[in-house]
DNA sequence: AGCTGAATTACAGAAATCTGTAAGGACATA
DNA sequence: TATGTCCTTACAGATTTCTGTAATTCAGCT
């Protein structure tokens, strides 16, 4: 089993679950936590330079702000500054994220060993990825194999994102039309828009903007 | 210190966080957990009926729901069956809630004696916390005594959620009419609820109905 | 060049939103 | 009873949303 590991993770209380999961049920000991990314970096660094390095990293994604100024703020960057140091560690991500398509990114672009969804079965979810981890595996969790999402399947580019974002701050097609033409994006019309988000409104199964908007806030989506 | 204690919480790394520092750190052994409202009050009664009542119950608010079908379904509900048996027990609340007025609201109408926000000073606060009630105080969250929030100024009542809620499910201001005239509660006209609408936009700054949407959502009201 | 399909644009009408003004009722106070 | 305030309701007009249809542009393909 892994001998040495590393829990980042901002709220202490979780970080203290994690732990307690590690000592009495998987029977790992030697475990360092941070609060803060920039913290854990600096724990891994000298780890690392004291030919003492880490094995594994298991880390939650977003930290929130306080009066601590980071330089590094969010998982995924740690993940990448880690992994820049010492390619092989392996990575377990814990996180409230639950969306597909997000924790697919992981996997693929980050090459994430396992992911782990902040929730009601978490614990033993946690156990099976560091065995699995361990064993080699990548670990995905349910929430991903499971999916039948509506999100998964829908994809929104960048303008949609962008239209959704400004109708979320109350700009009328007008306006958003306007801000359009001055930056030169290309589908600017006020038909074209219209159609864009008739076709959210298909994707999302939404009745009008606002319906939209308080759905994809919920997905988390913007 | 107390010698029994009941945690209720559904995520489970935080419910082994909490045992984790009620063990390491404050010296309480005698602890039982529970991931299920109904569960932790079956766990309560058993222990009551046996004389070997809890001295303290901490607990969550929101329970996820999943495929067990709960009877109480909400650490308030938990609360109120619990007190109703037990008066003099001592409840310590332990959410993510940050809204004063809702926070307030539990100390107001429920009598809890401690609550500790989730969040990144969360150990200290609820070492500090069970502390105090222990020795018989009310121990408010820092998040109470330093907000100069927003949400603390506005005065949401029962009609103004209702009303959120029902623009955030993409209903129509005449199907809300209808809605409430079918329900008889009394503001009821279509220009009644603009007026109340309005007076939303007013007070968070939004230009429209979807914007007013995307930002209680942002703030968590609804 | 010519065809095709997809995306963009223009336009138009019905429905809904937003913003006023005005009138009525409930309630407390003098 | 009279007065003022607050809340509810009614109504109206300008603006915006939503949903069609049809014309135009553009890229890929033969």
């Amino acid at each position: 089993m892994f001998s040495k590991v590393l829990v980042a993770e901002d709220y202490e209380i979780a970080n203290q679950g994690i732990i307690k999961i590690l000592n009495d049920k998987i029977g790992i000991h030697n475990i360092e936590q941070a609060k803060y990314c920039d913290d854990a970096y600096l724990k891994f660094r000298k780890a690392y330079n004291d030919q003492k390095a880490f094995e594994l990293l298991i880390t939650d994604l977003s930290f929130k702000e306080d009066h601590k100024i980071q330089t590094i703020t969010s998982g995924v960057e740690l993940i990448k500054g880690i992994r820049s140091i010492q390619p092989d560690i392996k990575v377990i991500v814990y996180s409230q994220e639950n969306r597909p398509d997000k924790i697919n990114m992981l996997f693929k672009n980050f090459n994430i060993n396992g992911y782990v969804c902040k929730g009601q079965n978490a614990v033993n979810e946690l156990i099976r990825c560091v065995d699995g981890v361990y064993q080699g595996a990548t670990v995905q969790p349910p929430e991903l194999t499971n999916s039948s999402e509506i999100n998964m399947m829908i994809h929104l580019d960048d303008l949609d994102i962008m239209l959704l974002e400004k109708l979320s701050h109350g700009l009328t097609k007008k306006e958003i039309r306007t801000k359009l033409k001055k930056q030169n994006i290309s589908p600017n019309s006020e038909s074209a828009i219209d159609k864009r988000v008739s076709k959210l409104f298909d994707d999302f199964k939404a009745k009008n903007t606002t319906h939209l908007i308080a759905i994809v806030k919920d997905l988390g989506l913007i």
